[in-house]
DNA sequence: AGCACGCCGACT
DNA sequence: GTCGGCGTGCTC
């Protein structure tokens, strides 16, 4: 017997089958879908069995090893696989890769495996002149002792393996980390009749995508779970997706609540043989609802009930930063039809695409209007920093130290967001907040220090940096910026009788230091939590009734068509942590831009007024949801070959695309990463016949070139 | 990704 | 002329 195996290469340019002989004794063990280790030229690589057959055209090595008798790729997962690939136009290796954690790699039975990697240091006892690309790797040992074989592989291969035949470094194996992670038992509250109808239709209406649209404290969560309990009395699974794990403790502790062991809750703190457990607990069917990230709509789950998408503007599910460019709310789609099960997709802030295909009917709606506790919505105000900066010259609007007080002396907790999003390098007016745009694609334009340029990088627009501002003439252009850190200092003058916490990526980074922080915030032990977009989402504290903003314009400043949107959301979110039990909530926000919708529109909670305005200017500029994008991302270490690649490539496409914008090629916005310079092209269309086959046959044709690497993103949420 | 093969410049 | 550096291509 012969089987056909898909290699597991690190590069791309192979992505085909290659036939193995199978050996006698491992002939029960080969299914379909299991994961093999194979000998390919001169070493093991792993793959995937795709086909078995009689015989062979070729002469034929023997498959060494199954490593993973267990866990396989099913059906379902194989063809998901190539739905993934025609849909990114990635290579199918890749599309398996995604679905099967790396912990995979270990060989059955090792619980607990430690993670290695190749290091070097320099022999001194060798000597000889080196050539220039020699040097430079040996210049890498001038500040460290070990330096990795990865970093020195980015210099040069070759030189690299010259060295190394010259015994002039010598390799040591270096261990990496590990983490855990636990669980425990409880209780439920009565739903709401608002909540029980959301239910009720759901049930009634079966597999189909649904919008649930509820306002923040209208206990999605509530709903969530009683639609996973209505699939476990069917003896079905459930998917729960949530953006990023590690951000919502909060979550997997009301989920493990209920439901105890029944949960697997995947989030990147897993060590690697704890990942391995929680899938073989989901393949055996022993857990019964999945909770996690983006991979975790991969779930080798059988029979799938309910798929929840929870937060589902969230950017998270769209893997950007490596093939495939998948989506996983398409995904859930996708499984959900197989399944004959329903998704519900819910925010309090809807992404636009999909408040636009639930007023188009694709999607189903389902309204949670109100608070649970009957809390009427926070009261926001929005303070203009305009006028507060001529009277005084501090960050903190009167009006925002008082109420901070007020609350303080009610007894009542605090939460201050410090927008960071966005401290790019963009440049603003000290005086009257006004910020250099594109005229052509109403992007923020990025200031290149080196150039002294103010650049688009959607279309190349650039302009000189001008002294004075366009607006005030005041001469006060700067990039500005202000960290926690100094915030929180000024606070601890301010109020120095209270206790003040900071969260931010600094001092979370701790493993479960975000939980014990949240824990001790929760339990009344500081006064006030202050953090970045880390305290926006999902947090629930009964006790907190005044949410501050120092700075909601910012992330409008980011280049980004998205900007506003992700501005309103955030600012929404963040509001909506204040008066969630019984006691009424307040807001404030500082702003430069206080007539900005995506700030007024927050005002009086107006989702719906905010997406209306949003979509008039999408149309206008073309972008989706009436527009579909594709970013096509071009890389080279060879400047002059990357800039004469990319105008060829922007010439074939206009030759076959005809009913697609064009924009660039533009510098990307970080032009520079590793010596290796990177360009971008976007396209912007309606419909286009041609333009599949087109990206097929761009992607087909660099996919083997070493010089220039080309990456296709299809809906892309960053550039 | 590795490793062989094969082409071109520097040196016994 | 040969040695060894680096680009090209193949891997069941």
């Amino acid at each position: 017997m012969v089987a056909s195996v898909l290699v597991e290469l690190p590069t791309k340019n192979i992505d085909r089958l290659f036939d193995y002989q199978i050996p006698p004794q491992l002939e029960e063990k080969i299914k379909i879908g299991v994961r093999v280790e194979v000998p390919f030229s001169s070493r093991k690589l792993e793959g995937f069995v795709l086909a078995i057959k009689d015989s062979s055209s070729v002469e034929l090595k023997e498959i060494i090893a199954v490593i993973e008798e267990e866990i396989t790729l099913n059906e379902e997962l194989l063809s998901l696989g190539k739905y993934i690939k025609k849909e990114t136009l990635s290579p199918l290796i890749s599309c398996y890769q995604v679905m099967l954690p790396k912990a995979l790699k270990a060989k059955k039975g090792t619980q607990i495996h430690k993670k290695y990697e190749t290091y070097y240091r320099l022999n001194e006892k060798i000597e000889f002149i080196p050539n220039s690309t020699q040097k430079k790797i040996l210049d890498c040992f001038l500040n460290q002792e070990v330096v990795s074989r990865k970093k020195l592989m980015e210099i040069s291969p070759s030189s690299l393996k010259t060295l190394l035949t010259k015994q002039a470094l010598i390799p040591l194996q270096k261990e990496s980390y590990r983490l855990s992670y636990e669980k425990k038992e409880d209780i439920k509250p009565p739903l709401t009749e608002d909540q029980q109808k959301v239910v009720r239709t759901v049930e009634k209406e079966g597999a189909k995508t649904y919008l649930l649209w509820g306002v923040t404290g209208s206990g999605k969560t509530e709903v969530y779970m009683e639609l996973i309990e209505q699939a476990l009395k069917k003896g079905k699974t459930s998917i729960v997706l949530v953006p990023e794990i590690s951000l919502t403790p909060q979550m997997i502790e009301r989920f493990s609540k209920r439901f105890g062991n029944q949960i697997a809750a995947l989030h990147s703190a897993l060590s690697d043989g704890e990942r391995y457990d929680e899938w073989r607990r989901i393949y055996r069917g022993e857990a019964k609802i999945v909770i996690g990230a983006r991979s975790a709509v991969f779930a080798p789950f059988q029979n799938i009930g309910m798929i929840i998408v929870d937060e589902e503007h969230s950017d998270s599910y769209k893997q950007e930063d490596s093939t495939p460019h998948y989506s996983a709310i398409d995904i859930a789609k996708k499984r959900a039809e197989y399944h004959h099960c329903p998704v519900i997709l819910g925010s309090a802030t809807p992404s636009l695409d999909s408040f636009a295909r639930a007023l188009k009917k694709r999607y189903h709606l389902l309204v949670l209007p109100n608070r649970v506790h009957k809390q009427a919505l926070p009261e926001v105000t929005i303070v203009d920093m305009n006028q507060e900066m001529k009277k005084s010259h501090s960050y903190f609007s009167r009006v925002l130290l008082e109420k901070i007080n007020e609350t303080f002396n009610r007894g009542e907790q605090v939460i201050l967001l410090l927008n960071r999003r966005g401290y790019a390098s963009f440049v603003t007016c000290k005086n009257c907040g006004y910020t250099m745009k594109c005229p052509h694609c109403d992007i923020t334009l990025t200031y290149h220090k080196t150039s002294s340029v103010l650049r688009c990088h959607y279309c190349g627009y650039a302009t000189k940096v001008q002294d004075s501002c366009p607006h005030c003439h005041e001469k006060s252009l700067s990039n500005l910026g202000m960290g926690t850190q100094k915030i929180e200092e000024d606070l601890k003058k301010i109020f120095p009788e209270r206790k003040i916490l900071r969260m931010d990526i600094d001092t979370t980074s701790k493993k479960g230091m975000h939980r014990k922080m949240i824990e001790s915030f929760k339990n009344h032990e500081y006064d006030l939590l202050l953090g970045t977009q880390i305290v926006a989402k999902g947090l629930d504290f009964e006790n907190v009734t005044l949410v501050g903003v120092i700075n909601a314009d910012t992330s409008l400043n980011i280049p980004d068509f998205r900007s506003s949107e992700n501005t309103f959301d955030l600012l929404l979110q963040v509001a909506g942590r204040s008066g969630r039990s019984h006691k009424k909530g307040e807001v404030i926000i500082q702003t430069f831009n206080p007539n900005h919708y995506a700030i007024a529109d927050v005002k009086n909670h107006d989702y719906y007024k905010f997406y209306q305005q949003e979509m008039q200017i999408r149309k206008q500029l073309k972008y989706p949801p009436y527009y579909y994008l594709v970013y096509i991302k071009l890389s080279s270490k060879d400047y002059t070959l990357l800039e004469k690649e990319a105008l060829k490539i922007k010439k074939s496409l206009e030759k076959y695309l005809h009913h697609t914008i064009i924009l660039g090629p533009s510098p990307a916005y970080v032009f520079k990463v590793k010596d290796t310079y990177r360009y971008g092209i976007i396209l912007k269309y309606q419909q286009e016949e041609a333009l599949y086959d087109t990206l097929q046959r761009l992607e087909e044709h660099y996919k083997s070139q070493k010089l220039i690497k080309v990456d296709i993103n299809l809906n892309p949420i960053h550039f």
